[in-house]
DNA sequence: ATACAATCTTGACAGTGGATAGATACCCGG
DNA sequence: CCGGGTATCTATCCACTGTCAAGATTGTAT
């Protein structure tokens, strides 16, 4: 079904219309809550239904199944991953490295602020990592990180380090965000919330700064 | 039930003997086996007891439930997390510095032999990560990992940025691992085995060098 | 207006984890 | 040798899940 046009986006709260308008964002908003409070491993297809208002079958008429629901969310959730990554950089310094430090710190942001979202995207099976329009919006974050490590770094590339300055700079702020979103660092997590900040910051500047 | 007598341990395999005899352990591997094949989001308790050959009840004698098998099978997998970062050690030069990016290229080993433990360890709820046994492990090789952060740049305690630097290196290495498992790191999975192990090693010992 | 397609509901099914009650085998004291 | 007590395992039952099939309702096009 590629072509849905979209019906008329119903003003807002019949109590009860059969039809119920627009399902599929309804959905995906339900989905994203339903998944922040239960968390990944109890995030239920019928759970969502109901958060929308709806029979428990209905999801099924705009997603696959529940794998595609949330391979749906997870590619969605690369969206915001880089925008929280963008937000961060228009508030820091204009050189290479602030900006990929910037960045850094937008990786952690977003994990911390959406961890369930930020699990299912990284280290869950539950989504199909094969499909395609959540492969694009991965690897589009993904081109985005080797271009802020370009920035920083701008020898790198003819250096022909920059695979592996990539490597590293992802590696570094992905473990910083998983670790911390697993409440593990403790040595940082128990630092008060501005402390965190400066801490992290300084860790990213001194892991990301060219040698 | 703290005391439980093992009970004899029943030779073999009769084919048919009601009492399995050291059910726990056998229930343990069959989970580890469940885990590897099916994933963490797929691990089934029933699959569990129908490997180990028993009825879907039995484990409830061993294990409260389900969080407490995989409870038990995270602490275990802990103990086999810091026995793969010594393995890589006692083949490594004595210095500091290489005896903790042998630690760092260990925690990639156990991440990839097993990569359903390491996710269980690491970022799923369905463990009880308040478990007492669970907790002590975990502590164990964080313990650990602090030890060898401290043997690689002595000055760091007295500095006062110890924490920091414990962090980084924490961070580095679980992040290397934790995106390698998710089939992420393209740059680096691409390349043949030996030049990944290469690449890895140059990757950690970078990032890990005092300054 | 009427046929058609999209959307949603209802009801059913197999599989899951968990709880309970009963069956079986082992152990220990006579 | 044997009888009671206990640990261990089985058999059932329940609530819940995802998925499927059939029917009801609505919007659109002819």
């Amino acid at each position: 079904m590629p072509s849905r046009p979209p019906p008329r986006a119903k003003a807002s709260r019949q109590p009860k219309s059969y039809h119920h308008g627009n399902l599929r964002p309804a959905l995906l908003a339900a989905a994203e809550r339903e998944l922040a409070e239960h968390g990944i491993e109890g995030f239920s297809l019928r759970g969502v239904a109901k958060r929308a208002g709806v029979s428990h079958a209905a999801p099924a008429h705009h997603f696959a199944d529940a794998t595609g629901l949330l391979t749906a969310l997870a590619a969605l959730g690369f969206e915001r991953f880089v925008a929280a990554q963008k937000a961060r950089q228009t508030k820091a310094a204009t050189d290479g490295l602030s900006q990929l430090v910037a960045a850094g710190l937008g990786y952690i942001d977003f994990a911390r602020a959406h961890p369930a979202l930020f699990r299912l995207m990284f280290s869950s099976d539950r989504p199909d990592h094969g499909d395609r329009t959540l492969c694009a919006s991965a690897e589009a974050a993904m081109a985005k990180l080797v271009d802020d490590v370009r920035g920083a770094d701008p020898q790198a590339d003819a250096a022909g380090t920059l695979a592996d300055r990539a490597a590293t700079a992802w590696a570094l702020a992905h473990g910083l965000a998983d670790l911390l979103v697993a409440g593990r660092l403790k040595m940082v997590l128990k630092r008060p919330a501005a402390e965190q900040q400066s801490s992290l910051a300084a860790i990213l500047r001194q892991g990301l700064a060219p040698r």
